[in-house]
RNA sequence: GGAGAGAUGGCAGAGCGGUCUAAUGCGGCGGUCUUGAAAACCGUUGACCCAAAAGGUCCGGGGGUUCGAAUCCCUCUCUCUCCGCCA
């Protein structure tokens, strides 16, 4: 949720930043505005009545008390009477109030100035590659061939125990997802990332305080008997931790990782381009999460990017990093940068991670704050990414390490999984 | 699933219709004393709306009773205890 007050202070700025999001009723700011307007009149109107209320409220109970029984009485009226004018106007002032906040709510956070202008993924901006694109024999296949041929991923399978995009890993596949969450965590871990294991099911404020809803509702598993919904990403219940707290600054910058599955529905978005581990309902992923005073947000966001760009090299998989464009960024993000690897067989590009700065967009719904040197209580800065998502990297690490005699897997996941898997 | 108890400021905890602008303790901050520190003593210390002053709101959430609610009533959520079931 954006910041009221920097809307007020430059409507027209703002306005211009939601055009580059690509986001279609820059009139809201206006409306916003107005109605704030309105909101702080009927305060003041309805403050002022009651008031009075409560200053004739105290003055029949110090005339109770001396036994003025009749002075009471006529006191009485008198605060019916302010009662009576108040009502309508506590009316107007809370439907209001709830007016303004739905309109703020439908506001999607402001890009920063580093980012692009563009509307779709082929105008996102390529910083930098990285790694060395493999040359794979003539006979190489994609990996939804490859995990037949070793049998360690059963997408069949999945399908009749729950439904298509539901995958069954089996013996080695199970193993190596396994082994690959410890590797990430461990690496996130050793960079001073404190390990959390979250619920994977969260209420209806969790999944309102990172802008999953009203945004994305379509787009998650939902359980109405309990009101729950099934986590996207651990973005989620992990950034909720410190929802309605204010921080200490000496805490900051609080540094948190955690693994958990991620459900998505994606409604609408299958089609033949999407196979095998492309795109999948349930998928395992280690995320990053940063609350950090909001003077330092972007050093920390560059060190995030060089985090994960450092646990692709271990890797060794080709990749390269991307700024988004302001129409293909998320609602609730500044800034992001992607970051995808090469599968060879397909020779697609394949999102592995995606890197945002929230800014206060997620802390203002949740108020998550600090205070600051002064003892004024501050909203504090968000950040996020994926380090990383599973599948497409499985994806990668089987279709690009292939051979003659297996799958030669990167020395860094040597000591949790073994060195490969053999024909 | 059944029965009961509870939810108050950073924490602990009192208050159970009208000086609650919430006692007290701990913690935090400032000061006195001290070469310095500790101890002791004194002072101070919540959040939110409003440009600010004035004013207003907040004692788990929502609703009600009343001139007046932390306090009474209804309801929801959560926590704890006991019983049952169970990985």
């Amino acid at each position: 949720m954006l910041q009221l007050q920097v809307i007020r202070q430059n409507p027209e700025l703002a306005r211009e930043k939601l055009a580059l999001k690509q986001f279609a009723e820059p009139q809201l700011v206006d409306l916003v505005i107005t109605l704030d307007d309105e909101r702080k009149k009927l305060q003041l109107e309805a403050d002022t009545i009651q008031s009075k209320i409560n200053a004739a409220s105290k003055e029949i109970g110090q005339l109770m008390a001396k036994g003025q029984k009749e002075e009471a009485e006529a006191k009485k009226k008198e605060v019916t009477a302010f009662k009576t004018a108040l009502q309508p106007l506590a009316d107007k002032l809370s439907e209001t109030e709830k007016t303004l906040y739905d309109k703020l709510v439908l506001l999607p956070n402001l890009p920063s100035d580093q980012v692009p202008a563009g509307k779709t993924p082929a105008d996102n901006v390529v910083l930098r590659e990285g790694g060395a694109k493999p040359q794979l024999p003539a006979s190489a296949v994609p990996h939804w061939d490859l995990i037949k041929k070793y049998d360690i991923i059963d997408f069949e399978t999945g399908a009749k125990i729950t439904g298509s995009g539901f995958a069954l890993f089996k013996g080695k596949g199970a193993k190596l997802q396994r082994a690959l969450i410890q590797y990430f965590l461990d690496f996130n871990t050793a960079a001073g990332y404190t390990e959390y294991h979250p619920p994977f099911m969260v209420n209806e404020a969790s999944a309102f305080g990172t802008g999953q809803l009203p945004d994305k509702e379509g787009q998650m598993y939902y359980m109405p008997e309990d009101k729950f919904y099934m986590i996207p990403t651990s973005e989620v219940p992990v950034t909720n931790i410190y929802r309605d707290e204010i921080l200490k600054e000496e805490d900051l910058p609080i540094r948190m990782t955690a693994y958990s599955p991620c459900f998505r529905r994606e409604a609408g978005s299958f089609g033949k381009d999407v196979r095998g581990l492309n795109r999948v309902h349930q998928f395992e992923k280690v995320e990053i999460v940063q609350l950090v005073d909001p003077a330092k947000s972007y050093d920390a966001l560059d060190e995030m990017v060089l985090h994960i760009e450092r646990l692709l090299n271990s890797l060794e998989l080709p990749y390269r990093v991307l700024r988004l464009c302001g129409g293909d960024m998320s609602f609730a993000s500044a800034i992001t940068y992607d970051f995808e690897v090469y599968s060879a067989a397909q020779e697609k590009w394949l999102e592995v991670s995606s890197v945002s700065n929230f800014e206060t967009f997620q802390t203002n719904r949740m108020k998550i704050r600090f205070k600051d040197s002064e003892g004024k209580s501050k909203l504090l800065h968000s950040l996020n990414g994926s380090s990383l998502a599973l599948p497409r990297i499985i994806a990668c690490l089987l279709e690009n390490n292939q051979s003659a005699e297996g799958i030669k897997l990167p020395e860094a996941i040597h000591k949790y999984f073994g060195s490969g898997l053999v024909n």
